[in-house]
DNA sequence: AACCCGGGGAG
DNA sequence: CTCCCAGGGTT
């Protein structure tokens, strides 16, 4: 047998049941990938039952407006992914009818779809023989043909998708794509392979030379930042705060938050109130109180933000345009929701 | 080529 | 803690 039909094979006994298998709509397939990039089906899953329900059709999508598509992409990450989702749902809709590219050359023209997901969509919908390589592509590559080049280097790139692609079945393609990664998510996963009971144990190189735990390789990673944020929360008379979408080019654009004060360490009270920073957003005579004793310490994969907020109550406020009630429609990153949540639960405390 | 972009689950 | 997930875009 081929590695391809033992891949199969395997694959028609273990395949998962997932919604975006059951049709080859463009529209579908194409939703579910970008939301799976970097992403695991577990966590994706309920996003993508939630789209589909409220915008059947590509049409919908592009009639939405961005921040309802950003609220509705809350909590899973990437959000350039959903600002591009939107965007090329937008171009879809007025420049090509809503029909979809049926190729891999015009797929990848798209905002937010690369090699990998013009790929798919290819093979899946089309069956073109695209071969995709995700980081389920590389483990069961690397492993099973022994190959050491870095998957992260550019020639890594080249050369497991030149091997992707010469292994494709041609008569199958979806298939065989979707099969090489739920086997690699299901079986030769990242730990804990499950080698002892592996179709493909004869031919594996990582297995015949006990090299499992040493591959895929990777390059280096880039070390984490530390960033200390101050939030100030704002309360006016009228039950009204400041309330801004972040713009530029740093992490949560087109995401709303309170107005923040980044500093170099944790601050007490009596450094932040002489921040430059501070003194742009506070002008007038306040009361401020520390939320959170520890400082709230949120996980990003490249930077650990330290985060205080500040509840900051005063008479009136010039920019204070949000009433307080109507925070929940803002789409904002996971931080802030925790936040607002757990304010919630102190009901009267502020 | 190097860096940036989220959040969560598994071990 | 560390690793990595159905990657893509920018510099």
């Amino acid at each position: 047998m081929t590695f391809s039909n033992k891949l199969i094979f395997w694959y028609l006994q273990n395949d998962r049941d997932l919604p975006w298998r059951k049709t080859r709509n463009p529209y579908f397939i194409w939703l579910s990938e970008i939301m799976l990039q970097q992403t695991r089906v577990q966590q994706g899953l309920s996003y993508y039952l939630v789209f589909t329900k409220e915008f059947p059709t590509v049409f919908d999508l592009a009639n939405a407006s961005e921040s309802k598509v950003l609220k509705l992409w809350q909590g899973l990450g990437y959000y350039s992914r959903a600002r591009n989702l939107h965007a090329t749902a937008q171009y879809i809709a007025s420049d090509l009818n809503g029909i979809f590219p049926d190729n891999y050359t015009d797929l990848k023209k798209l905002k937010g779809v690369g090699d990998y997901t013009a790929s798919a969509i290819a093979s899946i919908c089309y069956e073109h023989p695209e071969a995709v390589v995700d980081g389920n592509v590389y483990r069961v590559l690397a492993r099973h043909f022994g190959r050491q080049t870095a998957i992260n280097s550019s020639l890594g790139i080249k050369e497991f998708k030149a091997l992707a692609q010469e292994l494709i079945d041609p008569k199958q393609p979806g298939t065989f794509n979707q099969a090489i990664m739920d086997f690699g998510a299901l079986h030769c996963k990242p730990q804990n392979p499950l080698c002892t009971s592996c179709p493909l144990q004869n031919s594996c190189v990582a297995f015949t030379t006990n090299t499992v735990k040493e591959l895929p390789v990777k390059e280096k990673k880039t070390k984490v930042k530390q960033r200390y944020f101050n939030y100030l929360v704002l309360l006016t008379k009228e039950n009204k705060t400041v309330f801004t979408e972040r713009k530029g080019k740093g992490i949560w654009q087109g995401l709303y938050e309170f107005p923040l004060v980044e500093t170099t360490n944790s601050v007490e009270e009596s450094e932040l109130v002489y921040a430059a920073e501070f003194k742009k957003y506070i002008k007038e005579e306040a009361k401020i109180v520390l939320f959170n004793k520890e400082d709230t310490v949120h996980k990003l994969s490249h930077q650990h933000l330290h985060t205080k907020f500040w509840l900051v109550k005063l008479d009136e406020h010039k920019d204070a345009e949000i009433s307080w009630d109507t925070l929940q429609k803002y789409p904002v990153p996971v931080l802030i929701a925790n936040f607002l949540e757990e304010l919630d639960t102190l009901n009267g405390y502020f």
